[in-house]
DNA sequence: AGAATTTTCCAAAACGTTTTGGGAGTCAAG
DNA sequence: CTTGACTCCCAAAACGTTTTGGAAAATTCT
């Protein structure tokens, strides 16, 4: 309702008095202080934002990315993550902007308008690409960053990530423990970074166990990318044993096409993302996730970090995977 | 990078005329806009949002509050409609941003520190009350805000809402048709107006059918509130034989109580919101929803329109509830 | 040619803060 | 009494736009 002009007439005070001594200044006061602060509570002075912002030159604002394209956005949590990341970054005065992509233009074109316009102080980005046009933009505007993945850029950015490599690699050696030979891989696109890492991970533990690395199938990160990649393993002339499959929704695609190829129930199969419905499926799909409790923490203590200046190499958090157990992975290895 | 003083002064030009070249006005001749605007191309020019916004007088925000407590966020799409919502609004010019209620405040105090300090130009407001604190101090504030559920204010408002009422009633008469005659009710909170709403719809189908309204159990809108509530209902003398639940979360909750009380899929069962996960349990949950696509681009229009100063009452979308037939709702009316 | 009108431009005033760079007083030390 | 240090306050200059209210120049009309 009031500004700081009527706040300090009414006060018969400066301006600057009155904005310093509610930003609690030692050079005034005890007694104006007490009685600017007074006043201000009992009109309900809230300084106004924009103005603030534009002295300060600090938007008070970090955007967040929503990717439209392919498959729901990522993780279960997400927006539990979000909340909690917003949650936290309120606490320092920063709020929140969601930046879905709209049709037409691309994620790159977002980080433009919101960096050029100065509309914000950091960006958050989730679905990060092997090579991502949106870090590398970002790194050359040098504006705070904090990525959900990481990349294979040169100059190293601040990331929260799971370290999916370790996750797929102890997966597939958990398999060949079990006696599995014929291990498959169901694998997301290789552009992405986490799609490519899952798949080494896999890649990498068939090669110490000696065992051929055919058994690899890509496919759109969905049900449906799933469920073909799967009916493309299992067409193979010897049939996988058993399927690591780079995400929770391509696990459940799988399921169904090993209901539908007869043979059902008889592939052991294990996922990752530990989506909500896998406790449902038939039979309960068995996963991976991060650890790591509030992620959402994470973020926004890294995008402070990052917008205080801390280097790059300080913020980049790797987590390890740990595994949720159901029952899918469990199916005897010379079954199929 | 280049500010609109920088961009005049290269031009030999007035601050006024570049912005108003780049705003496209008519008072400024073809020639020098076509000058105008290829230079703050090559430049990258943006206009400076917090100064836009402080003699704009407008924030071009709007915020969304997200409620932490009980049960997660409303429905299983409520991201999609988020970003939808969010994808609207920003052509017209507005950024969404999430607000989340950190612990030991209230959804009031959120509202209060972005609307006095002039955050936003308007407000998203999900899971209302029948007396929603929040709703009354918005309207004393006269800011526009739209949302989704109704309430039990006085004064009209904005809203989304999917008309519970006939929806829970024609569930519940579906039962009555079906033989049903001791059709139970899992309800939510009644405070919420949702779980008000929906109860009313069942409770006015069985006194228009003449049946008795006491089988009729309450809990927190979660998988464990569904779960004490049915096992309420299976420890009454005559039990019932079909089922109508407040939300999805509570139906599943409700299957488990089945489950265990034995009776095992003897007994109908109907949820609400449609979570994915309802495909997946055993038996497949039949369900409800709210008609309409992209409800995130209805809450941008209202949004937009309520700050554009159309009255109340124009602004108010009620859709209606349609069914989603699985299977859960078929059991025998004479088995339990 | 002079008057009226239109076109094209601009200086200056906001918008509401924060911050800079002092300026009065007061007090103690020299 | 002067000097210096301290305390408490303030005027004015930003921050980068948009908008108001003309003014000069060009054009059209008498």
């Amino acid at each position: 309702m009031a500004n700081l002009k009527q706040l300090a007439h009414s006060l018969g005070l400066s301006i600057t008095t009155v904005s310093r001594a509610l930003d609690g200044y030692a050079d005034v006061s005890a007694a104006t202080r007490e009685r600017v602060c007074e006043a201000a509570e009992k009109v309900g002075y809230r300084p106004n934002a924009s103005a603030r912002r534009l002295r300060r030159q600090r938007a008070e604002l970090v955007a967040v990315t929503l990717p439209s394209d392919p498959g729901h956005i990522g993780p279960p949590h997400f927006l539990d993550m979000l909340s909690g990341c917003a949650e936290h970054l309120a606490a320092a005065g920063l709020n929140l902007v969601i930046a879905p992509v709209p049709r037409g233009e691309s994620e790159l074109d977002i980080c433009r308008r919101f960096v050029d316009g100065r509309r914000v102080d950091a960006m958050l980005l989730v679905r990060t690409k092997r090579r991502d046009e949106r870090v590398e933009f970002l790194q050359s505007r040098g504006i705070p960053f904090v990525t959900n993945g990481r990349t294979e850029s040169l100059l190293p950015h601040p990331y929260v990530d799971g370290d999916g490599f370790a996750g797929f690699r102890a997966a597939t050696l958990r398999f060949h423990a079990a006696g599995h030979r014929r291990i498959g891989h169901i694998a997301g696109p290789q552009e992405y970074y986490f799609a490519h890492d899952r798949c080494r991970g896999w890649r990498t533990a068939m090669e110490e166990c000696g065992l051929a690395t055919d058994l690899c199938a890509e496919g759109a990160p969905l049900e449906q990318g799933g469920y073909l990649a799967a009916l493309d393993l299992l067409r193979q002339p010897s049939r996988p044993t058993a399927l690591v499959c780079a995400t929770d929704e391509m696990a459940i695609g799988a399921l169904r096409a090993l209901r539908e190829a007869g043979g059902d129930n008889q592939i052991s199969i294990v996922g990752h993302d530990d989506l909500p419905m896998g406790a449902f499926t038939s039979p309960p799909l068995s996963t991976m996730r991060m650890t790591g409790e509030n992620l959402g923490a994470s973020f926004a203590s890294l995008l402070l970090r990052a917008i205080a200046g801390e280097p790059a190499t300080e913020l980049q958090e790797l987590h390890p995977i740990e595994f949720v157990d159901r029952d899918s992975h469990r199916r005897p290895a010379q079954a199929a």
